[in-house]
DNA sequence: GACATCTAGTCGCACTGCAACTAGTTCTGA
DNA sequence: TCAGAACTAGTTGCAGTGCGACTAGATGTC
């Protein structure tokens, strides 16, 4: 059955996990917390993991391998990668990390209609997210200090988070600058004027 | 009927071009496209996009307003905005651009599990991406070029975009020289000793 | 005259996100 | 010691989205 399966963050997460061995859903959920991993995978949607999992597996890209009996707990479903699903994950690593995607966020493409809002309003709501992203920087760089120890390899995708949200922090910096120093401004008229020019 | 919409780049993008006169769906698509939108907002479902239109009409976001004939082409119905529409244009506005928010891009999400592959494989596909990343720059450099007597409001998306295209640019070659000249490097045997041992 | 492209829109499914609900277990503090 | 919080473990349902395919007339192009 190579009914191609479409590709996602979860389904990769989940094939990922199960190569260090067999498992069941929550262990899966447990992991990726664990590690960190859910700041890049979202495993909030407990729903979402459990549904992908049938589907990785009504599509053999993993079998079920018995079940865990603890005593504490249910009986647990354990899964385990096949041969499929190594090559899956292969192959969508790959195609992941070799070709960028555009991905639609929601940022750019409400700054696209910044032009509604007057200059005012907008250094007020930049000011609040630079605020946000100095936080969130703050707390990556504890995080990493924390696990300063480990293989490199091990927190990649943190230093790649850290290098996106430091640029984006520079941009937001820079532009709230240019905002209230009047270099850069707008308003309603001089744009009416050009958007009924462009007729 | 305050059954409120949950906001979408889509939603935005429709409510926010018809902020300047009532419009035809595909009008709005062809506006989108026309000011180089399409790269920050997906309007290449059209689908989508009807479908959009229909609810944010049926959540008294927009109404129609008449139909607009043209002889060489069929019947085609109008929108406009409501009251409400205006709000929540600017309300959602607000929220997107003070708020960051993880939208789990699958590129952190994959870089994640690198680890699954050799460092060898990892510098041919970075090599890749870096490529594209290259093209891409170039490109937003001559639509930035292009557009340079426009006031600095109808671009600074592409601003955006670009200050975070060049930083992840960045990131890939500090990184791949990294792999190259072998200060960064893992191998499966050391990473399962260490996973073996965190159990 | 054939084929491509543009205009304009529809159908349907597979998947995702979000919220709520169940139900047992273990921890924690008044 | 007993209530309530937090964790373990999983299910149900729906609204929203992405993606592909299909229709069908109009216009351009070799």
């Amino acid at each position: 059955m190579t009914t191609t399966f479409r590709r996602s963050p979860l389904a990769l997460a989940i094939l990922s996990l199960l190569e260090n061995g067999p498992l069941h859903p929550y262990g899966i959920q447990r992991l990726i917390k664990q590690w960190g991993k859910d700041q890049v995978v979202n495993v909030g949607q407990r729903a979402s993991l459990y549904r992908m999992i049938d589907r990785l597996a009504e599509a053999d890209l993993i079998t079920t391998s018995g079940t865990d009996r603890d005593e504490r707990y249910p009986e647990r479903t354990t899964y385990e990668l096949t041969d499929a699903g190594r090559a899956a994950t292969r192959q969508w690593l790959a195609e992941i990390v070799s070709t960028p995607r555009n991905e639609f966020p929601e940022f750019p493409a409400a700054l696209s209609f910044l032009l509604m809002l007057t200059p005012e309003t907008t250094i007020d709501l930049l000011a609040r997210r630079r605020d946000h992203l100095t936080r969130q920087l703050a707390d990556l760089d504890t995080a990493m200090l924390a696990a300063a120890r480990l293989p490199r390899i091990i927190m990649i995708e943190d230093e790649y988070v850290r290098a996106m949200t430091r640029a984006e922090l520079s941009w937001v910096e820079s532009t709230l600058e240019a905002l209230r120093d009047g270099s850069f401004t707008w308003d309603q008229e001089e744009l009416g004027r050009l958007a009924a020019a462009s007729q």
